[in-house]
DNA sequence: TATGAATGAGCATTCATTCAT
DNA sequence: AATGAATGAATGCTCATTCAT
């Protein structure tokens, strides 16, 4: 009987370390070795779970959009205000989960421009989000297209002072960030 | 006499083409033969500009960011509040120079991660251009930092609209980036 | 399961070509290529065996000695004036390897003025040269001191007459460096 | 006017600096610009003086050779006696001079089974050297071969305990030197 | 004569990838 | 499924050499 492993788990496992290794080294420093070993395994075991390591990175940065989704689900309980509140508040760098997540978002960005798959995964993974954003607005305002512009402000709110955040960390405490956050959802 | 060279005119040329090399092939095909090619030259002349990759770098990223000051110089003949708004407009990928300026500076936001020097430049362009802004503001304004605040709110904005920008380039036309610029300074 | 490979016996093999590549073409021109293509692999191989060249020439210094070392082995059927005699005997470069030997000896001799690690390996491998020489001449004398005066003066003959023959290999036939052999071990 | 410049004092200045570097940094740390740079000049100007690279490494191996000559000469003052033993003793490793001698010749040894000019100029010196002090044994000795085979004794002498006082330095001061080279000479 | 810019080859090393086991 | 040996291409860097000045 061969070794039941879960495939997709595993793959998400080596994507986590992909993440890992791309903030702390760049993503140059991203060599399969360093992924395999971050991860516990071998180059050679890698194989199995990625056709090349062009896949890997694809699916380092899909997982990474994924986990900020996740992150997002089940507001079920709270008003829409408060949701949308929670939404913008959980994709800050205030911790060092969202941090790193942040950091590998921009490896990603920038490489994008010269890789086109990741540019359609990023480019869908904003669209995506943009639409979860203005779906939380639209519960307080009626128009549709009012809705989207107001859920542009905002995601452009938090990416501004996430950006600012990793330029000069010491300077944007949690604290800070939320606040900036609050004071610009007001000033609408 | 030995040929005469304008060597600080020749590093500028080269880490121009180490921005357009980044560009087009991210931070990690940026290697030394793409840039000498790029430039024109061969890998071998480099070493008389620049003592190793690193060192390159770290002057394409502090060229990247010389040239976003210099194009903020000179305002002299406008108001204050002209001044401001042509500021923020020049520091938005609305053509081909200023997008280009954008993904190097994300490829190196990245990067900073691991590279601590790349991280001081950042944060020193960073601080730079919230005091330039600053003192933009500072001109409407009164109290010293209730106009670094406005300026990081600001910053925050232009930041934010970029990043969209670049996650979805074809929905962001300069005409809807000035748009949302203007809507975001008058909120305040 | 991985292919399975004696890692000791490779390096081994790896060093021996990377002797012959000395003696052929000095130590600077033992690129890691030419090793490499002398054992018949590929430069990336050497990789598995040794962390970099500095390992692989220390490596390979190390070897030579330890060959001349079980030159010197199993002599315990003769007397201790016979296994004196051939024990030096087979010390001069009287034959292609013996020759092959003294060649990389020289070579790490000269590189050992600027590498500290070899200069530590060749001291000990005199050292323990000096006493096995010593315990067989002290087999015939009877006094500590004496039997590594001795010693002493026994290899200075051999390092002499090998040196000599290493200038001037014509004139210095295996014949030669016998009778000059001799000739200094009656003298005392 | 042109600069006049004494040429072959260049060489011989050069020839040095590159010697220094050999006995520094090894055969194959010996670098064109290491060497301008320990004599002071640029590496452009050393054309003037050596076609190429392996000109200059044979001119300074003859050099270090020729100097080892000069030191020999002038002993007319002396019993032959006399001229003998301090020819012999000027031959040691004892001061920072002959030691560093005595390793550029090793770096060559080595060199020359690479090389057949280094070959030809490094046996030419040996059968010098040996005429030399085959010489001075004669003014004691009558028969010609018997002065041969003791100059070859002498020689095989100090080119033994030489090579013992390059392998362990420590041990091998240069009274210990000289105290050696005394009881080989009245061995005979 | 001397400089130092520039070339292009070569170096040690790293790496993604393949594959026998 | 997993290992790690092996390849061969690429990388950053060094170097001998050439040459305009």
């Amino acid at each position: 009987m061969p070794k039941v492993v879960d495939v997709d788990q595993r793959r998400v496992e080596l994507a986590d370390a992909a993440a890992r290794v791309i903030a702390r080294s760049g993503i140059d420093g991203a060599s399969l070795r360093e992924v395999a070993a971050e991860a516990g395994w071998t180059t050679g075991a890698l194989v199995h779970y990625f056709a090349n390591k062009q896949e890997l990175l694809a699916f380092t940065l899909q997982t990474s959009l994924d986990r900020r989704r996740s992150r997002l689900a089940d507001r079920a309980s709270l008003t829409p205000a408060e949701a949308l509140s929670a939404t913008l508040r959980s994709a800050l760098p205030t911790t060092a989960e969202t941090t790193l997540h942040w950091i590998v978002t921009l490896a990603f960005a920038a490489q994008a421009s010269a890789d086109a798959d990741l540019a359609v995964i990023q480019r869908e993974a904003y669209l995506d989000f943009r639409d979860t954003v203005s779906a939380l607005v639209a519960g307080e305002h009626s128009p549709r297209d009012a809705a989207e512009q107001e859920a542009e402000r905002l995601i452009a709110l938090i990416d501004g002072i996430a950006l600012q955040a990793l330029f000069a960390p010491d300077l944007w405490t949690e604290q800070r960030q939320l606040a900036a956050l609050d004071s610009g959802m007001r000033a609408r």
